[in-house]
DNA sequence: CGGTTTTGACCGGCGC
DNA sequence: GCGCCGGTCAAAACCG
């Protein structure tokens, strides 16, 4: 199930010969780590990291064709702070308002790996 | 009714 | 070889 996965731990093992799983990293000051960025998340699990005293929160798109993750992880020195992970790329519209998008982006602080 | 959520348990990989 | 960790999935329950 989930090629995507398969598909990156193929390239893991065989040696990366594929492109690489975009991530993106998303550090927003809110109260609560349920952010709607504009498309539908499905939670699936939660467990506790070692260095924060909060768990993080795992979910997924739950689009047709979209395979693209999403971890929520709190800061442990500022409970304000809420890191949100993407993992892939959307291939659907959002479903919010850009309006709104774009205040949410206005309060965030973007960083890219890769 | 459908969709979603929550917890627990399980598995694989890696280290020593 | 064994233990450990992280990560993911499953089922059940709940809500609108």
């Amino acid at each position: 199930m989930f090629g995507s996965d398969n598909e990156v731990k193929s390239d893991k093992i065989k040696g990366a010969k594929k492109i690489r799983k975009p991530r993106y990293a998303f550090q927003t000051r809110s109260q609560v780590d349920i952010l709607d960025d504009g498309y539908r998340w499905r939670k699936y699990g939660q467990k506790a990291v070692k260095n924060n005293k909060f768990p993080r929160s795992y979910y997924r798109c739950t689009h047709q064709g979209c395979i693209v993750k999403k971890q929520v992880q709190r800061l442990s020195k500022d409970e304000g702070i809420v890191v949100t992970t993407y993992e892939g790329m959307h291939s659907h519209p959002i479903e919010k308002s850009n309006d709104n998008f774009e205040h949410i982006l206005n309060q965030m602080q973007i960083y890219t790996s890769y």
